[in-house]
DNA sequence: CCTCAATATTGAGTGTACTCAATTTTGAGT
DNA sequence: ACTCAAAATTGAGTACACTCAATATTGAGG
């Protein structure tokens, strides 16, 4: 392991077969000092938001020189996705346990959902995402950003997962349909037929991030930005159940 | 006039009430001076790229001190603005004479357009950006980045305005509309009845610009980006016209 | 216990966008 | 022609993200 290393990446164990045989005396400094850098940096761009807050900063806060912060993270917006994908990997469950659709969730008649009741559940999931940007609107900005048009780094990729797997769970309930539990992906790729869902899923992620960028900026018209965002979903529901 | 004016911004006359009176020594030299800079940053752009281009390189090819560059473009985004907006300044007409919808164009059966050909138009609208991106990637990047995520400034406003502009042309084709002509914006905002149209064209703006960059950095699957473009624009038009 | 290559840490140094106090230029009033 | 306030221009200076050569630390092998 020479530089940067995502979280992930269990590092290959010297003689042994096991994963974590024995984290040794050298390890453990580094995983401190990452700990400790993430809770400065977390914090800091919480209280003084990430623009304001320099790198130097974070350094002090967290008791190492500058340069072992970039040692974890290349980048100020490289550290700002390393505190992301820290903060989301705990909502990964909660995700996980939203309300299936096909299973007996209040709502429709019978197999088939309501459009309502679909765009309801897509509201949910991307709840977090609005709630974040309420409580946090300067540093969410950044992370919207990043996310889609930051360069291609291991913290962000980390994020890019969160994402996709949000993108995921918005082309099932798009699709209205039972297969919802599927994550193989990669071997799952009807190809030939064109996925609306997918392509929906996208439209309704990229489109909250930015429409949330812009209520910040006070550029949304009149209209609350739920209001914004809810119009968003109705219109890719309405497209996506329109494609069969 | 103190700081950085917007090209438009016609200077109040001193005396006369006529628009372009005198001019003026100062203000030619300054317009002279503004025409340079935006054809020296015009050529760097393309052809070092946006983040390589550095503003002393700017101001040395339009042969006057940085600090002149700074006078004109706060920001060395903004001055991507700047370039921009000029760029884009002689694109409007040809916007404006794209082929309106409802006046004979070839293809579906009455009034009303069929889907298709819906789609095709709106493609045909949006081509410009496909277009730049595919001629100058880096510097088109950074314009779709600076569009949806970046400060609100002078010339930054007028490239948002030629956006709208699109999204209005883009609206009025989901409408199906015979309205197309109308650029009353203000007086026509029927506030009430939520506008399906105008959230489609937006959906669409912001997400060709982002699948743009997206294909730019591979990430787009494997489907060329056309056909994501298309796919897009497909399920936004189902939508709006599912939306009555 | 000693050695040494690999790795982590450090912080002074670098590059570059941006600032601002000083200077120059302009043109209206006299 | 002369004066003077307003505006433009200038470039040395500042701030801050990021680099990298030097140093310190570790742990496996002898």
């Amino acid at each position: 392991m020479t530089t940067i290393e995502g979280a992930a990446a269990a590092g290959t164990s010297p003689t042994t077969g096991r994963e974590p045989p024995a984290p040794g005396r050298r390890e453990r400094a580094k995983a401190d000092k990452r700990a400790r850098i993430l809770a400065a940096a977390r914090a800091l761009f919480e209280e003084r938001g990430f623009e304001a807050t320099l790198m130097s900063e974070v350094a002090q806060a967290a008791d190492v020189a500058q340069g072992t912060v970039f040692q974890h993270a290349a980048t100020k917006a490289e550290l700002l996705m390393m505190v992301t994908a820290a903060l989301w990997g705990g909502h990964e469950e909660a995700q996980a346990a939203a309300p299936r659709p096909g299973r007996g969730v209040p709502g429709a008649s019978g197999t088939r959902l309501a459009a309502g009741e679909t765009a309801g559940q897509i509201a949910d999931l991307i709840s977090p995402f609005v709630a974040a940007m309420r409580r946090w609107p300067e540093p969410t900005t950044w992370v919207a950003r990043e996310i889609l048009f930051g360069a291609d780094m291991p913290h962000r990729q980390q994020v890019l997962a969160h994402v996709e797997a949000l993108e995921d769970q918005i082309a099932a309930r798009l699709r209205g349909a039972e297969e919802a539990d599927r994550e193989d992906r990669q071997a799952a790729q009807p190809d030939s037929r064109t996925d609306a869902a997918a392509t929906g899923a996208r439209l309704i992620v990229t489109g909250v991030l930015v429409e949330l960028n812009r209520s910040r900026q006070g550029r949304i018209d009149g209209a609350d930005i739920d209001v914004v965002l809810r119009r968003l979903i109705d219109l890719v529901v309405a497209g996506a159940s329109a494609a069969r």
